[in-house]
DNA sequence: CTGTATCCCAGGTGATACTG
DNA sequence: CAGTATCACCTGGGATACAG
């Protein structure tokens, strides 16, 4: 986990904090970095956190789903449940009626992937405005 | 997700749906939404959280950045490193001197930023082989 | 060394129509 | 109702050249 391994100690040193060993230069960055990436694109996607995020509590069909979050198309919506459905983030429950009744749940992978994410929702909720505000300082000095 | 050159930063664009209530229309979700949309757009690309890891440690200039950050280009680099500054997540200090010379260092709120963003990481680490053998299993049954 | 501008392509996303 | 396929668009992002 984390941040502790390949870090360059702050300025001074100059020209190639890594590059004299010959394999595996700079350690394991790469793979750090990797599963950030990893992680962001499963994640980071315009809707997968929304669909976690509403499934939360409790299964949903899909027309509820899509009803919930707001913007999100039908095709959008079915390609981010086949995602999350083939990483294990949430199961699909099809009702052989008619008309047919599919039912989505969060699994347990799911909703452990939903601590962290609140984690980063709650710092977006607090820090929105200086967000904003930075941006707003940024582009009227920029005139 | 968003980071275009000098896009005019659209934030409430998300309506539509509920055009009917008078007073608090589609209840808090629509806000939660926006906002979850809001902090991924901005640290959700693809080099941003990289660059933030980057700097937890200590500031870096330009180049150290680029030789980190395995695979980054000249031009996302720039571009990222504006957007944060911008954002307020970063600051840019340069140095009037032949050949120029700036350092880039996190701020606090972007060292804020680096802990929600942790758990996310410690997550992705701990979890990256239940997702692949999830998908792995999900591919293999779709024969 | 640092930053900007241009060209260009792959991929994500919406609209729409069709099937079960 | 749920899912798939097709098309068309737009944006992210790499390569490159140029400027300060």
């Amino acid at each position: 986990m984390t941040i502790t391994d390949a870090a360059p100690a702050r300025l001074g040193d100059d020209v190639g904090a890594c590059s004299s060993a010959p394999v595996d230069p700079c350690g394991s960055e790469s793979s750090e970095a990797r599963i950030i990436r990893d992680v962001l694109s499963r994640v980071g996607d315009k809707w997968s956190l929304l669909v976690i995020r509403m499934l939360h509590n409790g299964p949903l069909r899909f027309t509820q789903l899509q009803r919930s979050i707001d913007g999100i198309s039908h095709r959008m919506l079915t390609q981010t449940l086949r995602n999350l459905e083939r990483d294990g983030l949430v199961s699909r429950t099809s009702y052989p009626e008619i008309p047919p009744r599919v039912e989505y749940a969060a699994t347990d992978l799911g909703r452990s992937l939903a601590l962290p994410v609140l984690g980063l929702v709650e710092w977006a909720s607090g820090n929105h405005a200086s967000i904003t505000d930075a941006r707003d300082a940024f582009d009227a000095a920029r005139d």
